[in-house]
RNA sequence: CGGGGCGUAGCGCAGUUUGGCUAGCGCACCUGCCUUGGGAGCAGGGGGUCGGAGGUUCAAAUCCUCUCGCCCCGACCA
């Protein structure tokens, strides 16, 4: 292609009102443009790369016996009604009524479509297994939508759907993606890892998350560098980094106006994991006490899972319920369900006196209070694997893809039935696999820049390598421009030739902005004594070579 | 949905506190000359319902009311 006549808008200045790294690299080259929060129009060089990456995604995914198919994405409520996530979703879900005033709803996934199809067409044991994926928009109206193309409204989506007859036949493929979804992550230069993830509102027991590390992102895992455990911050479990064990006798301090653990560990001059923190919330069956380590944050999910849904209880709710004001309540004498860190079970600590101003030392857990014991804290940075006993990383990551095992949770309210060997009816066991290409353009660039623009992988850059003839006005480079723009196309190259009338500086700046991994720099001098350069993106480094080589230089190195 | 910030030329911004002449600057864009190894120089030029609506005033980008949009933090999130 040439760049004079391509729609390449570049832009000098940053675009304000852009945090991501990615964001920005993406509007000021010329790969995207927002058309509203939330909506991002693909200008033909991000296109380029997304068509690179779906075809990345379409030879593993054919690889492991996964057909294509195309799926509406205008669907009817009755089938999002039989699973009852019509009801379940809320906002999230675009939702609409066709001019005969049925309901109908803007596909944020296919589950249902899918099983919908399956429940349709397979009816035997012989019929499986299947795998059906799809790469087509999704649609979903985000609360928030932000950091450019990593949390949109309308999306591309890479997914597949298994359909098995038994568990074991769920398991390997399963497993199947997850070895696919390695080799397409790694295809596409990306660093990343699978960690155990929190299935959330798709069902099912068994999930794992593909993780792209990167400052942008929005969740983070906690990962064992020793043992290779890693999970999802979610559901991470972890076990609480050991402090020096203290003896006091039971007794009790005065701590005037010091409420929350940091005033009180600083009066004391003791540090946060000596203290025992208690938070009360409410729930629909009354006020549940939730006692953590002073450094531990308490993990709603995890105590979700235990005691329902709940918030945290007002200032005058804990006076009333505990009779003590906020800031000096501790785990002795209440009434109240009490749920105990597992960490806590050791050691002697610092909490509230339930008593205004007071603080009691020495309390130890069995002895001054008894609970129901749980992992209920947030895993953080040097806690302690629970596998191995290593020191865990902690780390923020842009979730690139995940795995589900479903289950029958889809085919059993869609009758999505087989006939096993026996004659006997079952529900098919299903399996969803996602990705999101976006994200993997997006997460290729947060993790592949430096200060002069983008540094794309070769296997998904808009191009595989850039013509920079300097001199539009010199014959000689303008000739010879052309011919290695023939024979590099020629030889299957995607070549993109800066034809433009503008100064070398303004080539060289864009060039480097766009990111392609190879440019062929042409300058007058040079081109007189037969000679190109060669300029690697990523190093920098410039090789010169005779122009006869050229083709094969870069040939070679792609 | 809660909190904060911002809407002035394609982009980046000044002007708004304290109302006052024809609304400015840089970049980009157009024409000409010149230049061609890291976003050149000179000269000339085009481009604005100051997000929108209503109000106050002799006079509104500026003050008041309402409204729309975008960004950031939080809640939410297959």
């Amino acid at each position: 292609m040439r760049f004079s006549t391509m729609l390449i808008p570049t832009l000098r200045e940053t675009p304000s009102e852009t945090e991501a790294v990615s964001h920005r690299l993406m509007l000021r080259a010329g790969f995207v443009r927002q058309l509203a929060a939330g909506l991002y129009i693909f200008l033909p060089l991000g296109w380029r790369v997304m068509t690179r990456i779906n075809a990345i995604l379409r030879e593993e995914m054919n690889a492991i016996g996964a057909q294509e198919v195309s799926m509406p994405v205008l669907h009817p409520a009755e089938v999002w009604q039989q699973t009852g996530r019509w009801d379940t979703i809320g906002e999230e879900m675009f939702r609409l009524k066709d001019r005969t005033e049925r309901d109908m709803c803007l596909g944020m996934t296919h589950e249902e479509i899918m099983t919908w199809l399956a429940a349709k067409e397979l009816r035997s044991y012989r019929d499986l297994p299947q795998v059906w994926y799809q790469i087509q928009t999704k649609l979903r109206d985000e609360a928030r939508p932000k950091s450019g193309i990593l949390r949109t409204r309308e999306f591309l989506m890479k997914d597949s759907y298994s359909f098995d007859a038994s568990e074991e036949g769920l398991r390997k493929n399963y497993e199947r993606h997850a070895e696919a979804y390695h080799r397409i992550f790694a295809r596409c230069g990306l660093t990343f890892s699978m960690v155990e993830s929190d299935p959330g509102m798709m069902g099912g027991a068994v999930s794992h998350e593909f993780m792209a590390p990167s400052p942008a992102g929005e969740d983070e895992v906690a990962l064992c560098d020793s043992c290779g455990y890693a999970a999802n911050v979610e559901l991470a479990a972890s076990l609480a980094e050991k402090n020096e064990l203290r003896e006091w006798p039971l007794e009790e301090v005065h701590t005037p106006e010091k409420r929350t653990v940091q005033e009180v560990s600083n009066f004391l001059k003791l540090h946060p994991s000596y203290f025992l923190k208690s938070i009360l919330v409410m729930t629909d069956k009354g006020p549940v006490l939730a006692l953590v380590r002073g450094d531990q944050e308490l993990h709603e999910k995890k105590l979700m899972k235990i005691v329902g849904a709940h918030r945290p209880a007002q200032k005058t709710e804990v006076k009333d319920i505990l009779g003590v004001e906020a800031g000096f309540i501790g785990p002795m004498g209440h009434k109240v369900r009490i749920i105990a860190d597992d960490s806590l079970k050791e050691g002697v600590y610092v909490s509230g006196a339930n008593k205004p101003h007071y603080h009691l030392r020495g309390i130890r857990a069995g002895r001054d209070f008894s609970a129901e014991w749980h992992d209920i804290h947030t895993a953080k940075a040097a806690d302690l694997c629970v596998k191995c006993g290593s020191a865990l990383r902690v780390e923020r990551v842009i979730e690139i893809g995940n795995i589900f095992q479903l289950g029958i949770k889809y085919s059993n309210p869609l009758r999505a039935y087989f006939l096993d060997e026996n004659g006997q009816e079952k529900p098919i066991i299903m399996g969803s696999y996602g990705i999101g290409p976006a994200r993997i353009a997006a997460a290729a660039i947060e993790q592949n820049n430096d200060k002069d623009g983008i540094i794309w992988p070769k296997s998904i850059a808009p191009f595989d390598v850039e013509i920079l003839p300097l001199n539009m006005n010199d014959p000689a480079t303008v000739e010879l421009a052309s011919a290695l723009y023939a024979r590099m196309s020629a030889t299957g190259l995607e070549v993109l030739l800066d034809d433009r009338e503008e100064r070398a500086g303004v080539k060289f700046k864009d060039a480097d902005l766009i990111g392609i991994p190879a440019q062929v720099i042409l300058g007058e001098k040079n081109v007189k004594e037969g000679i190109a350069e060669i300029k690697d993106r990523r190093t920098k480094e410039t090789v010169k070579v005779k122009v006869d080589e050229v083709v094969e230089r870069i040939s070679a190195s792609h």
